[in-house]
DNA sequence: GCTACTAATGAAGCGCTCCTTCGTAAGTGC
DNA sequence: GCACTTACGAAGGAGCGCTTCATTAGTAGC
């Protein structure tokens, strides 16, 4: 509404192709009457808008549906194999990417493992390498990629610029977007990976139809993500989120409860304490569940921080250990219950471990529309 | 962006008429050419749109400018005389009330002291007393106000009851919208103040410009306001803001180390004391200096948990604390330098007291541009 | 196999909004 | 009083969306 400056006519078509795009986006082939219906528009409007569509290789007719009454309506469907997107999720240990259509529907999906202190060299092959498996298993060329959107850890600047990564040595002062520009020939987003979460958990995920939502990564790390009236909170330099910096928030050594509880087996690695520790909690063993109890205490205190300051209306509890949801969720309600002003929903992530991946996807997807109609902005193929 | 939905030819006039009266708004008198090339629309469109707010009573035309070469341009103007809106800052001690004319500009003003412990009716009292005191100094009548915003302590609902204030006992569990709408025969909007106060401080104060602050009301009591992509942050269930109920962010005692400084002479009133703190602090007195530094390192806490978790571009000091921001304001930055993942522009109001009443009037003159165009939303005089 | 019914199609005509272009009008400067 | 500058106002045209109506392509019933 505030960036809105009327304007020339055309404008007033391209938004009803968008708006009519995103209603064919969101739900299959659509007739001619329900799109108008939905739109907003009038039957012949929209028949203009739909010949437009297509004649730009954005839209094809599809056969009629059969066994109606009347005439059969012709249906018309978005091309969604015109082109193709790639999310890449850059995590400390793996290396996930994702390749979907342009409705964000995925097609191929491939994992690197990479060891945390890989050298960069090294790290910048895998992240190749997901991408291109990702290509061949859909047989897809890398011509008819019109978007990778990556989700990394650490803290990305405006520019793409990795300027601060704790977990992984690596990737400090790394100019990311670099890098990749010159590996993909097709343009590249950069996002912190916990804000891509949030973004698909509320656009695909739990967190379906909400509009404010608060993305708690848990698990070896911490991390938050944030989105604010259906739109990923960056904040003025990108770097929204970051309260686990915080010592008094006390996320930063939360996990150590869990990883450094007594009735972990010696011996255990270091990476799978948590779990452990997790675990025995769900069986009733009471040093586990003390341990627990501590944690969520820590856990508690940085999210009734970001609860308190925004007002979500929903925290979706995501990372490594949201798999132990079970045992986190209700005490972790519990004690926001006590600390906020008012209580938003709770859940645990349904997404998992595909949650950045998808959110990268989503947010190439949401990137996509914004350029539909710009076609200065960015180079994206129109025609096909 | 997201919102828009194209649809009627009518909308985009609807659009180019309320960009034509924001420029208007902004610039004083323009001329059609000048109009014109601001809204991006030919010189003939735009001369129809303003003969039809002329003709609606938005716009009129004012005596041309003289001594320019060439024929005078005739010179248009907002009529923002056409119509009054009200600003009210309920405080615990003080109830503020400012008349405007449709431009945001302040005709008059008044203030009604009032206990922090009078029963609800003198509160009410009090308040129809400062509106009424504003209405006859601009002798304006109650029938020429259009809209009254109300900022106050507390927390307030979606449906503008007072959930929860600490300072006022008679302030809670009150029906505030309703109470005030059976007060005035206008529409009532009712918010928080500290979230005014961000808003004055960003449209008229230090942080004009900026989209993304975070006012600190720093005082007797501690409360902030998020602006977001200029744009108030009200939450989910309009709560946000409220880090001050979190313990572990430190703010709620804040205020007693000033206080409680043993350089206060005895006797001094309590309401007092945090100011002789600080100004001895000024002075150079080591004992209140070492309580101003213990108060900031509490101050900062919530600050910096802000700061870490929204990103915003400018942290405004306001409340009564920030006439000492030159003692206040360089610790507060030193500590979030060193808390912060990026550091943002830490500033004092500009406002001051003025702050929360500037904010009242400046949501009423956004509510006013919102309303322009949708008469079936509130009953606004349409002409005069 | 015919008729009745249903629902979508396609074309025509209208109104609104914006655009460009042009001759005209009203000032200033010499 | 004349040239120059700048804005005004009217005319004509293009784009977009709307309503209306005859037509078409199916199903359902007899």
């Amino acid at each position: 509404m505030a960036d809105l400056r009327g304007g020339d006519l055309s404008r007033l078509r391209q938004l009803n192709s968008l708006t009519a795009i995103r209603e064919l986006r969101g739900s299959g082939p659509l007739t001619l009457s329900a799109l108008a219906e939905r739109t907003g528009l009038s039957r012949p409007s929209m028949k203009e808008v739909t010949a437009e569509l297509m004649a730009l290789g954005w839209v094809e007719e599809v056969p009629p549906s059969q066994g109606t009454m009347g005439r059969p309506a012709r249906r018309y469907r978005f091309r969604a194999d015109s082109g193709h997107l790639v999310g890449v999720d850059i995590g400390g240990h793996n290396i996930r990417a994702a390749l979907s259509d342009l409705d964000g529907r995925v097609l191929a999906e491939t994992r690197q493992p990479v060891s945390l202190d890989a050298p960069l060299a090294d790290r910048l092959v895998a992240i190749e390498r997901a991408v291109t498996g990702c290509l061949t298993l859909s047989r897809t060329r890398m011509e008819d990629l019109w978007l990778i959107a990556v989700g990394t850890i650490g803290v990305i600047d405006i520019e793409g610029r990795v300027i601060y990564s704790a977990a992984v040595p690596a990737w400090r002062d790394l100019d990311l977007a670099g890098e990749l520009g010159r590996m993909f020939p097709c343009q590249v987003l950069i996002e912190n990976d916990s804000r891509l979460a949030a973004m698909a958990e509320s656009r695909r995920g739990v967190a379906r139809g909400a509009n404010d939502v608060v993305f708690l990564h848990v698990g070896r790390r911490m991390g938050a993500g944030i989105m604010l009236g259906g739109k990923v909170h960056r904040g003025f330099g990108a770097a929204a989120g970051e309260i686990s910096m915080l010592p008094e928030a006390r996320w930063f050594d939360a996990p150590e409860h869990l990883n450094t509880c007594a009735s972990v087996p010696a011996g255990t690695p270091p990476e799978d304490a948590a779990g452990h520790t997790l675990s025995a909690a769900r069986d009733g063993d009471p040093v586990a569940i003390e341990a627990v109890e501590r944690y969520v205490d820590d856990l508690a205190v940085g999210a009734a921080a970001m609860v308190l300051i925004l007002d979500p209306q929903m925290v979706v509890l995501g990372g490594g250990f949201s798999r132990s949801a079970d045992v986190l969720l209700d005490r972790l309600r519990a004690r926001l219950e006590r600390k906020c002003m008012r209580m938003p929903e709770v859940r645990a992530s349904t997404l998992g471990d595909e949650c950045v991946v998808m959110g990268a996807i989503d947010y190439a997807v949401e990137h996509l529309d914004e350029q539909l109609f710009t076609p200065d902005k960015g180079p994206l193929p129109v025609t096909r």
